[in-house]
DNA sequence: CATGAATTCTAATTCGTATTAGCAATTGAC
DNA sequence: GTCAATTGCTAATACGAATTAGAATTCATG
């Protein structure tokens, strides 16, 4: 800055004043063209290190996660809050907690937001790759924060997480809707937010339709797609099986389908399944395509971004609607063989 | 840091030779502890940005790329990049190039590269989500930089590929290692290198094996399962259908699966299947498990990261080899029946 | 022509740290 | 008791920009 001053000569502060457009600085427009036009012909490029030391403000956001940047899940998240964040002319500063290695998982996690802290972060969101409970780090509270699928166990931070209970309630509805009885919740040993707001939006569904003595919940090994088919086959191997499934996510739905093959049965004629989560790589891709519950994680991300770029730092609890999307895999039971598979299925 | 100097009657620098463990500064050792109990108590968090400004070095590498946050493709990039920069006590600043917009792509590209420059980065890893070749920012040039999955059209970066041809030519090989000889190559309508390097891997492992005549490449009308499924079905469907088919990559390979289904084929008995990439989230999954060619993303990126913390600066091409990951989609041709498909399957 | 007002620009300071030249006090040697 | 060497620390400066108080010049008015 100093050399294109003395190349316009002019001081070092006019050119900052040009350059920065500041109004009311009253710097002729001759100068001001002059100005710009040495910057633009010597390439200056300003210095957002010393920007950010003299402003005290980076421009950008950090972002702390489990194992979001990691796996295929929830990019969406990542995704959000990278095009948020560069839609408002900031940069995102990225850390992974994922191998906690031989520091517990605690310590990393608070390690990498006091990493963030230190690089002078503007705000700091705070991910799961899956909606869970956590002791967040206490450092959170010295910037602006959110939590992003992150239930925390004291509510002084804002936070957005999607409203799954709902959404599970809903697909299960529409499974009721079109006269389904005997409907199986297919899901996982966990205890996570997730996984018990989904099962009791089944229990609730059920019961509200005076079937709660049918609602049956079946524990898989775990959630992938192998663990699904397994645990899927056991129930449809049974005598007298169910004519649909509600599976806790995507990946077990796929489980489903292929167990469903194994058994002679057919989707959706024998068999209707609903997934959650709308995994882009999955639920389209299945034959049927899969019916299933849209996380908005990359809405849920914008949200978090714009919170901390208005300056907001009141601890709201937003919790947002899951949309469902519909394709194929639900139809009435008892319709056997009243739709040709091949010509349906487009 | 002042603050800190006062409370324990000493000056700035003296805390600053301090805590950075500057040796050679002769610094009582009484001194010292005291020094760093007082930081401690007063909870000093140093101020990274100041340290960039005045070290001329940000401890930031910077990431651009197209779709790499952004789908579920080729995140092992991402991942690999991450967990390097943390390794060595660096951050990462990750731009993503999508959504042109209203600004052509190479324009928005120059930009990402220009911003990360602003921001003073110590390198900038420019990353494709497919090999493709690019007339690359030459704002790179300004600072040390890796192309990761990118072909320059000029070679005066660094830069680390894959080598699909060989990997391509390989896992044909293993097809026809066990027998087939009628091969079909399932490619796509790009004309990107990942598309024409595996196109001529198929072609130059039939030829050498004599069954350049039999050496069929079909085109499908996008990279995508169903596209891969509603050509297959042409494929399938034909009089005399191959013994095998090598997919250009996993999601085709399940394309093919679900059409061999339709037409009454089993994989492996009936057909044997290669795929490429070895997706996580697909290739494990299918039944029975596809055996594919791995794209080592992670450790492509990790060598990236490594290049440029450890300053080099010269324009090497690496070129990795891609290891093939054998599951149970092949086996040799004729075999039907010989094997109970539910048994063998796991 | 003097005075005040407006215009146009600059000098100086600041942000928080790293680093070097050098000062003061202590110790050692004779 | 003197000088040199050593120990232990500090003052000062720089990094690259933003910002403010005010200087220098021009203009308008009576």
């Amino acid at each position: 800055m100093s050399d294109v001053a003395h190349e316009a000569n002019v001081s070092q502060a006019t050119v900052s004043l040009v350059l920065n457009d500041v109004d009311g600085s009253g710097i002729s427009q001759s100068t001001k063209d002059r100005v710009r036009v040495v910057a633009a012909r010597m390439g200056y490029r300003p210095n957002a290190v010393a920007r950010s030391l003299k402003l005290q403000r980076s421009d950008t956001i950090g972002f702390v996660s489990d194992q979001i940047t990691t796996t295929p899940y929830a990019f969406g998240l990542v995704q959000g809050a990278h095009d948020a964040v560069r839609s408002f002319g900031r940069h995102l500063l990225i850390s992974n907690v994922e191998h906690p290695g031989d520091v517990p998982r605690k310590v990393a996690e608070e390690m990498a937001v006091v990493e963030l802290l230190e690089r002078r972060v503007d705000g700091i969101i705070f991910a799961s790759r899956f909606h869970r409970t956590l002791d967040v780090p206490s450092a959170l509270n010295e910037v602006p924060s959110v939590l992003l699928d992150v239930a925390a166990v004291d509510h002084s931070l804002a936070s957005i997480v999607p409203d799954e209970y709902t959404a599970a309630k809903n697909v299960c509805q529409l499974l009721l809707d079109v006269g389904h009885t005997q409907v199986v919740h297919l899901s996982t040993p966990h205890e996570t937010p997730s996984v018990t707001m989904r099962r009791r939006g089944f229990v609730d569904a059920m019961t509200e339709a005076g079937l709660a003595d049918s609602a049956v919940t079946i524990m898989g090994s775990g959630d992938s797609t192998p663990e699904g088919y397994i645990t899927a086959l056991e129930v449809l191997s049974a005598p007298s099986h169910p004519t649909a499934i509600f599976c806790h996510n995507d990946e077990m739905a796929w489980g489903v389908y292929q167990a469903a093959a194994e058994v002679g049965l057919v989707v959706p004629d024998d068999l209707s399944v609903v997934g959650f989560k709308n995994v882009s790589l999955v639920a389209p891709m299945l034959r049927p395509g899969l019916t299933t519950v849209e996380l908005p994680h990359y809405g849920m991300a914008r949200w978090a971004v714009s919170y901390l770029v208005e300056g907001r730092t009141d601890p709201v609890q937003e919790v947002v609607e899951c949309p469902i999307v519909v394709r194929d895999s639900v139809i009435p039971p008892g319709l056997t063989g009243q739709l040709t598979r091949n010509q349906e299925n487009r």
